[in-house]
DNA sequence: GTGAAAGCGCTAACAC
DNA sequence: GTGTTAGCGCTTTCAC
């Protein structure tokens, strides 16, 4: 008995178990087969460690059961949970994540996209970076946007109302007598950080408050560098693109000797785990990010199902008051 | 002109441009032809919008350029990391990853494996729950396995020096006169945890130090948790099985009145972006967990290149000191 | 330099 | 029930 080289194939089975290889993918694949046939392909499967070869199914199926997904950033809490909601969805319809970072380059983005695309029966794209038009290009397949809008284009998009929670926390200041807000901004190409903005712009016109507005972007480290053009600008109050961002600025404070929220109130965005343990505890708007994940595979499946029926989910999303907001300091 | 259903292959280019389908794929590859004929071929496959199918290409060339991930926990900020390494490094090599989550389940784990084997040219199994010898029937392929010891099977490994790491922070309390320490245990599979755990054990050992073991898991919950028991137990100082466990002990204390470091020192691992930006900045024993990622595609590419060839990589831990540790407490 | 044809490993008609 | 065979879409000999 010969060892076999390459990796055993159908064919190998089928000769060591002296059935041809129908009779073994039927067996493999449990359709109804003399029982003594079975044992037979088993025996021969087993003693060649024979393991099907995926590839060849797919090819054959017409479909890989693989999603694409692209994120900007891999490290960033906010895209693992999204990316733990989707693995935990696709995952019990027997559909497995092709995962990529666009390193927040859109270069990258393209050059992945298409990519993905050529192995995967759909793609999530989370909070993609390039323009619209662009992105209409690639919606030829399955496809998926979240925290993005696509307009009138033929592919869906799952995501929160970023524009109501941050109408939402600026009520909340408002109340609380801030009268100067600060806006820690996220990265320029971020769709979500513009709705963010835009509602930030709104609330403030409406509540007659000022409205500083301070580039940062979506690390702490950003929010800490962005310490100083807020304490230039006299805010009482900021709200940070995310609580990432909150946390950098909070440590900031804290080194400059100021206490939150006693001299500076301070609001996130995501409700990552961490940010109920900070000190104080930070509030925050809270996205159902994980339900974003889930939400956006059921839109990707009704495309799989029926081609060009998309669709568009904005999920709630809920302010968290803890102890990082309180009343204005009094001004003179 | 007819629209063509179905997605057009490379029969439909290669009639459209009148030539063979042998052209059109060298052209499409970039191999030496015609310029009349590339151009041809070019237009009719941008006219076609066509797109080569990813699953045959695969299945010819008898690669798929697919690395299958399995973490016991996608939402778990470490992992993460290690992740964006992985993708990072894998993808200046044109491989992609294919990422699935097993929940801390053994059972998952298991299903899991076998189906990305399917796919996959090679596995990165990070921390692994399952037992050794179960391990051991998959290394038939490409296999490496991150903060887990592989004995002498044909799997590589890449990971930390755990034990070094909790030796150098238990020094460093010893120094500070701690004489009872608390450890807050990991998830009970994980072979990082019983690592750090025997390396406490031998430390306390050798510095004759008291030690009182607390099981709690992998998340800020977890350490929350654990409070009550550490209390009890009267210890000065406390060690977590990572950053992530000490974050919600600390905000346990804080809750109880207690301050860090001057009531309890307190101190993680891993080094997660937010330590250095908690109140206390949490002392904690910094792993490359990134560089793991890095180190684990090599390992694996070597395995790719030359079946059979494993290695086993370990890389350095770094004390990093900050707030969260200090002098013991004056005991009467 | 180009085309015809074989074949990657598998499944699904289709005959028997 | 089981075997034979034709593909799935692509690349790559091998002739020409």
């Amino acid at each position: 008995m010969y060892e076999v080289i390459r990796k055993p194939t159908i064919v190998d089975v089928a000769r060591a178990a002296q059935v041809s290889t129908a009779t073994v993918s039927r067996v493999l694949n449990g359709r109804r087969v003399d029982p003594e046939l079975v044992r037979r392909v088993r025996a021969a499967a087993a003693e060649l460690h024979y393991r099907p070869n995926g590839t060849a199914r797919s090819l054959q199926a017409g479909a890989t059961r693989l999603i694409g997904v692209l994120v900007p950033d891999l490290g960033n809490p906010s895209f693992s949970e999204l990316l733990r909601g989707l693995a935990d969805a696709t995952g019990t319809h027997g559909h497995r994540l092709l995962v990529a970072d666009s390193k927040e380059s859109q270069d990258e983005e393209r050059a992945l996209i298409h990519e993905l695309a050529l192995h995967c029966d759909g793609l999530v794209l989370c909070s993609p970076r390039l323009p619209l038009e662009e992105l209409a290009r690639f919606a030829v397949g399955p496809l998926v946007c979240t925290n993005r809008e696509v307009g009138g284009l033929s592919m869906s998009s799952a995501g929160v109302d970023s524009y109501a929670g941050m109408t939402e926390v600026v009520r909340h200041l408002a109340t609380l007598g801030h009268r100067h807000i600060g806006y820690l901004a996220g990265p320029p190409d971020s769709w979500s950080n513009a709705e963010r903005q835009r509602a930030l712009g709104d609330s403030a016109a409406a509540l007659r408050l000022q409205v500083t507005v301070v580039q940062a972007g979506s690390t702490s480290d950003d929010g800490h560098r962005a310490l100083p053009a807020l304490l230039a600008a006299g805010v009482t109050a900021v709200v940070a693109f995310n609580d990432l961002v909150a946390i950098g600025l909070l440590a900031g404070l804290r080194e400059q000797g100021l206490d939150v929220p006693r001299d500076v109130s301070l609001a996130g965005f995501d409700d990552i785990p961490v940010a109920q343990f900070l000190a104080p505890p930070l509030t925050t708007v809270r996205l159902p990010t994980e339900e974003v994940g889930r939400q956006a595979w059921e839109l990707l499946r009704e495309q799989l199902q029926q081609a060009g029926r998309h669709g568009t989910v904005r999920l709630p999303t809920e302010l968290v008051v803890r102890g990082s907001t309180g009343p204005a300091p009094d001004t003179v």
